[in-house]
RNA sequence: GGAGAGAUGCCUGAGUGGCCGAAAGGAACAGUUUGCUAAACUGUCGUACUCGCAAGGGUACCGAGGGUUCGAAUCCCUCUCUCUCCGCCA
């Protein structure tokens, strides 16, 4: 949610910024919001005023009773009745010219960072970088879809029928080296994040409506989550959002900070309307596993920190030995809480597709102000900025590491999963 | 699931109708003292909104919402949450 001063000050900067992301209506809008926020500072003038003078007066009775006179603080107890009165309309004005505000406020996106490319699609996005070379498969390679199949002891080491059985479509078991070759990942992205900085967390995996609110899922998304609507919990579609949230209501003290928190837990999404013939096999799943670093830095730095976290996340894909390319989102295309996101596509070598595997964003302040995030810094009360990325979701790793390392002899393991998972082929 | 207790500032904790935005202690921060550390002493020490160039003022907030009252942290109602005990259970 965008600050109130912050528009009051920066009209043109925010319509342009608006503008970028081909928000509709954005002029109206923002003088909508301009006329409200002037409707609400009056309205509360005159409600200080008001109990400022209700206040008055009961010191003024108390005085009086105790000195006895009953007569006089009668009188002053009949003159309360008309400022009750208009107290009490100001304030039902006041919530309503609130709830107004708050209404219009989160429905209007963050502002793109001065680097966003302009742009409507997921064609206009920048491609900052390419790295690494795609692989030539032999004649007869497979998409991972097909390779599962082929190894595994009595069945495949991904099972999509299986799941539908116990879950339902887009809940795979994984099953022998595939159910190791997830936990390696698991284990290996945790402990690059840790050498990294990061603190690992483990946060529950269902949260509440407040959380929703704080990272901007709600309200809007609702129905891209599952719900559990007897403890009205929601299961989270990314860490992102019970890790950020538990600074929700915390003034960091600045010392403290930045902070830097990883935690791996499965994500689910309801991924409602969807679905289509490019999302086979770990393309797109209701449930999948992702390790994310979450941030929490002083204004000045989080740019800084943005490119950072884009580096650790390109030293994971170095080290898996995966081709793969980073791409500045543009406006058209960028999340709605975001102020600047990098995509991290791997290349599917057997699909000939790129796969989004990453996103890294700084949310500025737009998180933070939901969250009531903040640190006292310089003796002002500041808003922080919050940043996160997946540092990474596995299932399309898989499914690149499958495609891109399959041999006729089975499934080259990158060497640096080697330790952990414990074998050197899928075979 | 049953029974009970409670929710106050960063923490502990006092406060049962006006003198309470809230005692006291601790923590933290700044300073004095000091060879260093420690201790002692002094001071500072909530947040939001709002008015003001500023100094400074106003208003709200003692889990949330409503009510009684001229006046509520304090009385009444509803809700939420936490804790303890019992039951069940990983």
């Amino acid at each position: 949610m965008l600050q109130l001063s912050y528009i009051r000050d920066n009209k043109d900067a925010v319509l342009t910024g608006l503008q970028k992301r081909h928000f509709t209506n954005a002029e109206a809008i923002i003088e909508q919001v301009l006329a409200l926020d002037q409707h609400r500072r009056d309205t509360q003038r005159d409600l200080d005023d008001t109990l400022a003078q209700s206040n008055a007066k009961a010191k003024e009775i108390g005085v009086l009773m105790k000195s006895g006179d009953k007569a006089a603080a009668e009188a002053a107890k009949a003159e309360t009745t008309n400022l009750k009165v208009h107290s009490k309309a100001l304030e039902d004005a006041l919530r309503l010219a609130e709830q107004q505000l708050q209404d219009i406020l989160v429905t209007i996106p963050n502002i793109p960072h001065s680097s966003v490319p302009a742009g409507r699609t997921a064609d206009d996005n920048e491609v900052v970088l390419e790295h690494g070379k795609k692989p030539t498969l032999y004649d007869g390679a497979q998409p991972h879809w097909e390779l599962i199949k082929k190894y595994g002891v009595n069945g495949p080491i991904i099972d999509f029928e299986l799941g539908v059985k116990i879950a339902g479509a887009g809940f795979p078991v994984y099953r022998g080296k595939g159910a190791r070759i997830q936990r390696a990942l698991i284990n290996f992205f945790l402990d690059e994040a840790m050498a990294a900085g990061y603190m690992e967390v483990q946060p529950p995996i269902v949260v509440n409506e407040e959380s929703g609110f704080g990272t901007g899922q709600l309200p809007d998304k609702e129905g891209q989550m599952y719900y559990v609507p007897e403890d009205k919990l929601y299961l989270i579609p990314t860490a992102e959002v019970p890790i950020t949230n538990l600074y929700r209501d915390v003034i960091v003290p600045e010392n403290q900070l930045p902070i830097c928190n990883v935690g791996y837990t499965p994500c689910f999404r309801r991924e409602a309307g969807s679905w289509g013939a490019h999302v086979r096999g770990l393309n797109r799943l209701h449930q999948f596993d992702k390790v994310e670093i979450v941030r929490i830095e002083k204004p000045e730095n989080s740019y800084t920190a943005l490119e950072n976290m884009s580096q650790h996340v390109q030293s994971l894909l170095q080290k898996l030995e995966l081709p793969y390319r980073v791409l500045r989102l543009c406006g058209g295309d960028m999340g709605f809480t975001s102020a600047l996101t990098y995509d991290m596509e791997v290349w599917s070598a057997a699909q000939e597709r790129w796969l989004e595997v990453s996103s890294v964003s700084n949310f500025e302040t737009y998180q933070a102000n939901r969250l009531k995030l903040r640190s006292k810094m310089e003796g002002k009360m500041q808003l922080l900025h919050t940043l996160n990325g997946s540092a990474l979701a596995l299932p399309r790793i898989l499914a690149s590491i499958l495609e891109n390392n399959q041999t006729p002899n089975g499934i080259r393991v990158p060497a640096v999963l080697v330790p952990y998972c414990g074998f050197e082929m899928i075979d």
